[in-house]
DNA sequence: TGTACATCAGTGAACGCGCGTTCACTGATGTAC
DNA sequence: TGTACATCAGTGAACGCGCGTTCACTGATGTAC
């Protein structure tokens, strides 16, 4: 029962490659009990079993560690925002807001840490890593959709400093979405994003009893909001 | 050139309350170069020249410090919302409501660490000290004056489930402020909160260039959302 | 007004703790010939 | 296939640090008579 032949060093490389996740997914672990400014390269240690001077040969330091965490945060949301869009028909717009909308929010229930990491305070000493956040990227691209499928989109008018300050993104809008669905389109995300953390952090203890309903409630009026429902006529 | 004659015990009493606002306002200093769980009383004491036992004097530990940072973090948010309201006529909504979305952007710039305390991450083993935040309830306050200035509120159907999961708040509303209203309040302090958190946690750093103009824009759309120019025909 | 006593603010040493990171090392696993 | 050497994972001790909290104390300030 001798082992498959393999190229070379790759046996090492894939141990070296699990013992890096393990690490990293018990530092995601620590981050639960002790918050991003609690973790510590020693406890990650003694969790994976060994030495605190081990670590080093996986990681470079305690920040990289965290450094670490908050990029697999973006994308772990970013993937479950487009896998949960994905099982909704293609042409169905207001069907795949709702799915952005509750698959970043089941993500966040599930992940409340890593939510935290991404839209809780900052980490002092360290800035979002990425200038994009892929889940944020779901919603312009649901627009220039619904544009070329037909939906009357918000286009009122739009002052010259407002347009010229919303610049930035209007490559990932696209020159056909109005400026003022590209307004109402930042505004979403914002509110989105709001909503689940204030279910989250606990904003809405005493405010609203079922967080879900109140949630898909919220869904609708942003998707009228945002005038996904309306067809050119 | 004797001391005015004062009641026994209020000259150590008002040095002992001078001494335990300086060492709070240490506190907040602190925390915005070690945020809320690098909070040290050691630290503190340096900063105003004592040894660290001595702030024992002053606060029972570390926690009964961060406890009440927050709860003052909340009493200054409400008074500078509160303070920024009452400049604008009453009569005025529209007016208001910009004023409480303004004068609320302004404190968290002015204080973004003390903002992160109530609306970032929240601080493990704390929970929000109050089960209403004081500034939340400008609100309903406006709305229910909306309504009785004769401003024609948002009244759509709202179904059984959606009204019974509002419950917790509708005293704050009021009876005549119609369901759908009292939902979209509650959507709009979500986005007024997500909104400055946004602007003050990053992530708006290439999406807008003016942080300012995007903010009025979105108070303008939100005001619309709320239907607070619709005067009664 | 003067004295004896009680209260209180602040000191300094000590407790036991966990942290990040470095470094010289051992022993196992892989590579080259 | 067999041996000599290089690479690498993991060890254990050590560095210097800061932390929260307790405790017996000193000396100043207030109170009662």
């Amino acid at each position: 029962m001798s082992e498959p032949t393999s190229p070379a060093g790759t046996v090492r490389e894939h141990a070296r490659e699990e013992m890096r996740r393990a690490i990293v997914d018990a530092g995601r672990a620590r981050l639960a009990t002790d918050g991003p400014a609690g973790l510590s390269l020693r406890a990650v240690a003694r969790d994976v079993g060994m030495v605190s001077s081990a670590v080093y040969r996986y990681v470079p330091s305690r920040d990289a560690l965290l450094t670490a965490l908050i990029i697999e945060a973006y994308d772990a949301l970013g993937e479950a925002t487009e896998e949960a869009e994905t099982q909704v028909d293609r042409s169905d717009i207001v069907g795949r807001w709702r799915a952005i909308g509750s698959g970043a929010r089941e993500w966040a229930l599930e992940h409340p840490h890593d939510w935290a990491l991404i839209f809780g305070s900052p980490v002092i000493g360290y800035a979002a890593p990425a200038d994009t956040i892929p889940a944020a990227t779901r919603i312009p691209s649901l627009l220039r959709d619904a544009q070329e499928a037909g939906v009357r989109l918000p286009d009122g008018a739009v002052d010259a400093q407002l347009r010229r300050t919303i610049g930035p993104v209007a490559d990932f809008f696209g020159d056909a979405v109005p400026p003022e669905t590209t307004v109402r389109g930042l505004m979403a995300w914002t509110w989105l994003t709001g909503s689940i953390s204030h279910q989250l952090f606990g904003h809405r203890h005493n405010v609203v009893d079922d967080a879900a309903v109140f949630f898909a409630a919220e869904l609708d009026r942003m998707a009228d909001f945002l005038g996904l429902g309306r067809r050119e006529r």
